[in-house]
DNA sequence: AAGTGGTCTAGACCACCGA
DNA sequence: CGGTGGTCTAGACCACTTA
């Protein structure tokens, strides 16, 4: 087998070799937990420079399929890909999907005790300690108001209690300048809902009409929950919009 | 300056220097549209090797400050990075969230042309021709469907009339099965909306009661519609979940 | 035709960390 | 301590694309 072999394939090597082994993986060959040779043992094995092989198991750890590290090796952690398509965002504000600045009227705060509805919400235990804010966003030129917010914040994040207390505060904002350091995860559910009265009478909407209900939740270090939102938003006001795209590619079959 | 400099940084050169442009980007020495100097040129200036200019500029993509073409060269497509948190889905099927096996009742099929009202949804021109299905989805130990949905698939795709067809479909599996080659862009919209009268006939719902409704459009080349679901959800049958995780941190100031 | 980014090799040293 | 992945160098040829 000389130098450049035939490849035939318009494909690069390292993704031939990604292919490979992925498939091998798939195919039982490497079990979940097991270890893939080294990337020397790979490297002579295939014929291929390190490099190469090292971009191969970089294009496998983008699909999710192995986990590396220092001195254990590779790990198989996926038998099939895990990420076909990912959709992104630039910040938290995008989260909430601002054409321009919002206001938000705060509307009252309080330290609250979880009870059971609040705690099975926050996904925390009963008599919890969290500081409860309500809102209402306007959006410039409109009369009504977009949405209506439950806001809780853990007590031990004081400075954002000192940010709402601005007139005219901005809670993207605050969320931005005192957490996205360390937000590392924001876990968010969307559903269908009635109004509830007491949100409806704020907002100007129809009690019990169709609304949508999100509650965003605001983590660190990937399982601590330190604030959350639950909104309210009435049939026309806002919507949510997705894009998702394609990672990576499949290959064509060959080989 | 020797080999090793002095580095007191722990950060890999390639880091270092991707901070290094990405400030540069940020404050204005490279302007939205200029060319980032090549790759050798990089390296010469940097004192570092072509490899290293290009691990960085692997992060700079990643973050979406560049995109590079052959020839053309680096461009600076944002000042500040784009894609700070991501969230991924590992198929088609993970869309539509299924925990099990979802059953689909096709209602109709019948090859329509926009109106109006379609081209609008569909994003489309008036007079498009699209086969247009019905379907309900029903969930195994559900009395009640889980959905009804409207679906235009492009007549081109003559595959998937077959595949709906068959009894007892299932319509994510054959966007997966005909689509996911292809498909390189869903977009979808979630929107709260008063369960139509017909659908809520269908679905054993109360008209006019809140619902979702949920639009994908499965996209080819980044532009080209191929095929639309128009979805309804009554409420508490379903709902859409996100997980939003960081997808690269900031350094710590320095330098 | 020429210059860009894309791929690839052969080597080297380093940092981490489990045995 | 030794072996792993992580970083880095100095080269080379290739493929694409547009001026």
């Amino acid at each position: 087998m000389e130098q450049t072999a035939k490849r035939s394939t318009r494909s690069p090597r390292y993704v031939t070799l990604a292919d490979q082994l992925a498939r091998e993986i798939d195919t039982g060959k490497y079990g979940l937990g097991d270890l893939l040779p080294p990337e020397l043992v790979l490297s002579r094995s295939h014929k291929v420079s390190r490099h190469t092989v090292r971009e191969a198991l970089r294009r496998l750890t983008d699909m999710g399929l192995i986990s590396r590290r220092r001195r254990t090796g590779t790990t198989i952690t996926a038998k099939s890909p895990q990420t076909r398509y990912t959709a992104s965002l630039s910040s938290i504000a995008e989260l909430f999907q601002y054409q321009e600045k919002p206001r938000y009227q705060i509307l009252s705060e309080k330290p609250v005790s979880a009870n059971a509805h609040v705690a099975a919400m926050l996904g925390c235990r009963r008599g919890t300690k969290w500081l409860k804010f309500e809102a209402l966003r306007h959006q410039t030129g409109k009369r009504e108001p977009i949405s209506y917010t439950e806001f809780y914040v853990d007590p031990a994040y004081k400075e954002v209690g000192a940010s709402l207390r601005r007139k005219n505060p901005l809670i993207y904002a605050f969320v931005e300048r005192d957490f996205e350091e360390r937000v590392t995860e924001i876990r968010q559910e969307v559903r269908a809902a009635a109004v509830p009265v007491r949100a409806a009478t704020l907002l100007k909407a129809k009690p019990r009409s169709p609304g949508l209900h999100i509650i965003r939740r605001f983590l660190v270090h990937g399982e601590r929950v330190i604030a959350i939102a639950s909104s309210i938003y009435p049939e026309g006001r806002f919507h949510v919009t997705l894009r998702w795209k394609v990672q990576w590619h499949r290959e064509r079959a060959a080989v």
